[in-house]
RNA sequence: GGCGGCGUAGCCGAGUGGUUCAGGCAGAGGUUUGCAAAACCUUGUACAUGGGUUCGAAUCCCAUCGCCGCCUCCA
């Protein structure tokens, strides 16, 4: 039975779907107007193995991710470089994606842009005004009224009057609405911003809506699972929740948040500009090595993505790594099927990818000992267990078979290997030691040398 | 100020009342190897502090100290 821990009820608790059988599930996407950092690596991948987990657990997945592609920062970027919205959000958008390539991250089923949902939204917003939930302010544009709606702030767990009374102290209020806490579901257009035709007047969307309507028109009403980071939950999830059960639309069954990346011991944003971008993590490091660094830590708990960390994290994908390239080299194929039963149950609580690596941990000693003693029959079914696991984490071996293509390192390798024969130790270290200084790591296994790039 | 989280051996990081242990990285010793590399084995009595509950607490309760997040755009 998967367990998962649900924010709105503060509490691990049964996943039971909408239909059995199936997961729907929405994760709020980013908004493209810089360089993916390390906080947008963390927060895919973590989506990106409950996804897996589910889809390995036999659930059929409906994976939804949006581009909020008009926003106040894409606005104002794009004013900034002289360029318009929708270019510069494409181009963070594919470079974000490429990142994601790097990763191993899945494409989502949809991921659909705000701009090409804007009908949808306006339509939420009609509902919502008609229901009494939402007032236009003229020359303004229309508001949500948090005190209509009697539950407001129960995912955050904030009441009404503590949300007023800190209300103001950090923005400032526009006088015209009902209420400080009021957000805007409609902006009315100003000079030089894009703008849509709506029953309002000129202007475009608010924040919160997009998701709100697209989770609806896509997902359907009571879908399964919302993700999303954990700064996400108050306002956005909040609003998100409020403008779809306010037009009577029931909304997600589960929320999933995971936590924040810190850097220095503080938060990474990009308003702080502490952001290290996940291109040169991933430079440095390795897409596998990221996404370990990821999994060693429970998604609910901060965590520092640091050059040591990344740099222990990838000894350990060595060692991996490692188990591949001997049993690759000893002609020791990965049984074809795996029982990764005792992997899988420990996933089922909440995605505990801390006591599933080391379940794997576990597997990768005892087939390194299968292979040290000779025993074919269990290496490859332990090998199995090893790949099988790290695929539902995402994560491929390198068995050092793609390595076998440079024809002058193998010719090295083999020169020293027949000066080893002929016992001309000196010579096969002179070799070894040219290799070294090229970067080139040999390993003599029983069935020969296989080398790697250190 | 309100809401929430965290403080575990050199480092990362599980663990929520009890025989024996998370796991990993680094370190040390050993086996293996021509020497290495890789691998395997052995090795660390840690739980912020002070009280309390209990036969027994890292684990429950109270207090204290420290760190962090949200309350503003943010993954």
């Amino acid at each position: 039975m998967l367990k998962i821990y649900d924010t709105a009820q503060r509490a691990i608790v049964d996943f039971v779907p909408r239909t059995e059988g199936a997961a729907s599930m929405y994760v709020c996407g980013v908004t493209p107007y810089d360089i993916a950092h390390l906080g947008h690596g963390r927060t895919a991948v973590v989506f990106d193995i409950m996804r897996r987990h589910l889809t390995h657990r036999g659930y059929a997945v409906t994976f939804v991710t949006n581009v909020t592609d008009i926003e106040d920062k894409i606005i104002a970027r794009a004013a900034a470089k002289g360029t318009t919205e929708s270019d510069l959000a494409q181009v963070f958008q594919d470079e974000y994606w490429q990142q994601m390539d790097r990763l191993d991250v899945q494409r989502p089923d949809e991921m659909p842009r705000a701009t090409e949902f804007v009908p949808q939204m306006q339509a939420l917003i009609a509902e919502l005004i008609a229901a009494g939930r939402a007032y236009v302010i003229e020359g303004s544009g229309v508001y949500f009224d948090v005190a209509s709606l009697e539950d407001y702030g129960k995912l955050s767990r904030r009441s009404l009057e503590q949300l007023i009374d800190s209300a103001g102290s950090r923005v400032a209020v526009d006088d015209d609405k009902h209420s400080p806490v009021d957000f805007a579901l409609w902006k009315a257009a100003k000079p030089g911003e894009p703008e849509w035709n709506s029953p309002w007047g000129l202007g475009r969307p608010g924040w919160h809506i997009e998701c709100s309507a697209m989770a609806l028109e896509i997902l359907g009403e009571g879908f399964d699972l919302h993700g999303g980071g954990d700064d996400l939950v108050f306002p956005h999830h909040e609003n998100e929740i409020a403008q779809a059960e306010g037009a009577g639309h029931p909304f997600a069954r589960y929320w999933l948040h995971s936590a924040m990346v810190m850097v220095g011991s503080e938060k990474m944003s990009k308003s702080a500009g502490n952001f290290p971008s996940l291109a040169s993590a991933i430079d440095a490091h390795g897409a596998a090595t990221f996404r370990w660094v990821v999994v060693r830590t429970h998604y609910r708990r901060q965590m520092e993505i640091t050059d040591d960390a990344l740099r222990a994290a990838g000894a350990e994908m060595e060692g991996f790594n490692a188990l591949a390239r001997r049993a690759h080299r000893g002609g020791i194929a990965a049984a074809p099927t795996a029982d990764i039963s005792a992997f899988l149950s420990v996933m089922d609580n909440d995605f505990d990818t801390p006591n599933a690596v080391a379940v794997i941990h576990g597997w990768r000693s005892a087939a390194n000992s299968a292979l040290d003693d000779g025993r074919a029959d269990d290496a490859s079914a332990l090998v199995a267990q090893v790949r099988a696991a790290l695929a539902v984490l995402g994560i491929t071996l390198d068995d050092g078979s793609a390595n076998g293509g440079d024809a002058e390192i193998d010719a090295l390798v083999e020169a020293r290997a027949e000066a080893r024969r002929a016992k001309k130790f000196a010579e096969s270290d002179r070799i070894r030691d040219e290799l070294a200084g090229r970067g080139i790591v040999l390993e003599d296994t029983s069935s020969g040398t296989v080398w790697r790039r250190s």
